[in-house]
RNA sequence: GCCCAGAUAGCUCAGUUGGUAGAGCAGGGGAUUGAAAAUCCCCGUGUCGGCGGUUCGAUUCCGUCUCUGGGCA
């Protein structure tokens, strides 16, 4: 059998079989099927899944996130899915610390932990950790965004310049979010960001992984979304966003998050009461999302499985 | 049938006191180290509805035709 005639699973229990201490991580864009390919995975492999993403890790957040079905569910063990409140802002590094305590427990047990999730940057930092930089400080970040307000954001980008010139030259000065940080860091430690990150460089891996994505023609991955979409809102999400709502959950993180914050805005009236147009503004919006997730892989050492190859096959 | 307003990028529209045009959105590409489903950057030639006329030169002015709104019969 060559590659082309093997099925998605197929390839990815081979990957996996290649190394049997590595830590196998789907990764990729939403809608392309991670979730189904993991429980698969889990199940051939003996495995258990730590979910990857920053909106299923909340809890209520359950059909506009996609998170994983009673079925699927039922098939394989999950973790850090809907484990927290939706006021308690996670980060990065708090998912990475959390998501090693599980694998810790998961081998323990002798069983295969199985990352699954498009968030990225959680991923790495599970697998590799971040800078050890200190965390976000709320109030020098208010104090970042009223001068950003006031003066105009290149004029927080210009006093990044005048502390840390490495980090201002790579940031584009309208990125506040990534200046505000390197600016935090610099005043919390007295030390560049950009110091903090030649150090940590991603260079050492807390566990061995193999990561494997899905990759789908760009009108097969639209039609997934598409059919998704209609498939979340058949299911309540309008509902769910509703109840979330009136539980005090309308300005949670998670809330303006793609599709959560088209939502919103139909509720609100901004998009028109045709079901429609929220369809379109919601697949549209999880189009670019998918966009960016992909770009997101670009340097990393992702083993991409063509879905394609499965249906010929 | 008559009157009025439109017809410009895939969509919504701006504009050119006459020298062949530009925004937003969509689409495409990219960045990404505690906000990451977030945040940010780059990419715009299109018979300026058709045909005539005036003009050195028309998408712009004039005429006419077609189409789309709205109004009057």
């Amino acid at each position: 059998m060559s590659d082309a005639e093997k099925t998605v699973l197929e390839r990815a229990i081979e990957i996996a079989g290649g190394d049997p201490a590595a830590i196998v991580a789907v990764v990729g864009a939403t809608g392309s099927g991670k979730t189904e390919l993991a429980v698969s995975l889990a199940e051939a492999l003996g495995g258990e899944i730590i979910g990857c993403d920053s909106v299923q890790i909340y809890r209520y957040f359950d059909i506009g996130s996609g998170k994983p079905s009673a079925a699927e569910l039922a098939r394989a063990p999950h973790h850090l899915i809907g484990v927290l409140d939706p006021r308690d802002a996670v980060d990065a590094a708090r998912y990475g610390a959390m998501a090693r305590d599980a694998i810790a427990e998961i081998t323990a047990r002798g069983r295969r932990p199985i990352v699954c999730g498009g968030t990225f940057l959680w991923v790495k930092s599970l697998l590799f950790g971040l800078a050890e930089a200190p965390p976000a400080d709320e109030a020098i970040r208010a104090r970042h965004r009223a001068m950003a307000e006031t003066e105009g954001r290149p004029a927080v980008h210009a006093r990044l310049r005048e502390v840390d010139a490495e980090s201002a030259t790579r940031l584009h000065p309208n990125d506040l979010v990534r200046v505000s940080r390197a600016l935090e860091v610099y005043e919390l430690t007295g030390k560049a960001m950009s110091a903090w990150q030649a150090e940590h460089g991603f260079a050492t891996a807390h566990h061995p992984s193999r990561m494997i994505a899905i990759a789908h023609e760009p009108d097969a991955l639209t039609a997934r979304i598409d059919a998704r979409v209609r498939a979340f809102l058949d299911a309540g999400w309008i509902d769910e966003v509703k109840s979330l709502r009136a539980r005090g959950y309308g300005d949670a993180r998670a809330m303006g998050s793609v599709g959560y914050r088209e939502v919103c805005a139909f509720l609100d009236g901004t998009i028109g009461p045709e079901r429609d147009k929220l369809v379109t503004a919601i697949v549209r919006a999880t189009r670019i999302f998918a966009r960016r997730q992909r770009t997101g892989l670009n340097h990393a050492d992702v083993a991409w499985l063509h879905a394609d190859a499965a249906l010929r096959a």
